[in-house]
Formats: structure tokens, sequence, C-alpha cells
DNA sequence: ATGTTGTACAACGGATATGTTGTAATTGAA
DNA sequence: TTCAATTACAACATATCCGTTGTACAACAT
């Protein structure tokens, strides 16, 4: 898969997240200590995060790693 | 979570797998056209690696991407 | 028009990931 | 000893992440 599509992949499956917890950037990024900015650029794909940041960012959503990582390369060993 | 542990526990996840591939660090990194100095220093912990990076990983170990992941959160929300 | 909220982009600086080269320690074989 | 394979660290250059500030647009309300 495309380095571009994995990305853009992340950030809208991290914002579909956001969406059902009902909270805006500026609020998931204030409860990790972060700016809304930085967070944004995460959900638009423009960004390749860093493990550690995509971590703080699950434990924001109150959700495992897994999660934000899951279906990405579901198909192609499993 | 501490950074570190986090890092060292997904680098110990990640020799684990390749041990059981029976690959070495070498065969890894040139099956994704990488070296084995950039492998290696993700196995002992060193660096926190981007997303795409851990994806290429996944690929030349031929896993899923939540394999390498899995358990380091696993505890905190489910 | 003004204010608030949510989202998006640009630019800067410091920190760091990655690619690369060189090197060293260990192990095993000849 | 010599040779090869594996793993580890150091240092450098380039790219880019992340934090930060400033800004812009849309929707909504007063």
């Amino acid at each position: 898969m495309e380095k571009e599509t994995l990305l853009k992949n992340l950030g809208a499956r991290k914002r579909e997240i956001r969406n059902m917890m009902g909270i805006s950037q500026k609020q998931l990024a204030h409860s990790i200590g972060k700016d809304q900015q930085s967070v944004q650029r995460l959900e638009t794909g423009n960004i390749n995060p860093t493990y550690y940041y995509l971590y703080e960012i699950a434990d924001g959503l109150e959700v495992d790693l897994e999660v934000l990582i899951k279906r990405d390369g579901a198909d192609s060993h499993g």
C-alpha cells in the first residue's frame, strides 16, 4: 500500500473515533497535552507520525493502539 | 506507560518475530530495501519509529502491523 | 458587524528518524 | 590465525516530525 494512502487512512480512522466520542480536535489535543494543530496534521494524513505519538493519541481517545492501527494491512497476510 | 519502556517492548517483539522466522537483521532489512543498521536501531528500542516505517517492517516480517503493535496498551482500555 | 467554535494551512525552530559508512565484539568454521 | 556471519554502536547528512504562533474560512449566534 502506498505511503500517502496509508497515512490518509490512519487519519480518517482517528477522526472517526474522535467523532464517535463527540469531542473536538482541541479537546482531544489538550487531554494529552498537545495543540489542536498538531492533532489536525495527523487527521488530514499530512504527516507520518511516530509510534509514541500514536500511543498518546490512542490514550486520548481511550482506545488501544491496536484499534487505531487496525485494517490497513488486513488482507495482505491474514 | 513510559516512552522508553514502550519502545523497548516494541523492539523486543519485533526481534521475537524475526527470530521465529529464522532470518537475520540483514535479511529482513534487504527484503524491504533497508540497511541492517536501520533495522537494528528499532530492535534495540533506541528510536521512536514512524508509522510507515513500522508498516514496512511488518511487511518484511510477513505479519499484520497489528501483530507488531499488540499488547503494549492492552490492559489500559480493554 | 462582532464573537465563538471547529477545522485547516503556513512557517519557523529544535529535536529526531532514516539512510549511509565505518567500525567493533562475538560466534563458528577452516 | 584467517574468513564469514551476526549484531551493536558512532557519526554524518538529509529529511521530517512535533511544538508553536499566526492566520483563514465556515457555521452559528447575538
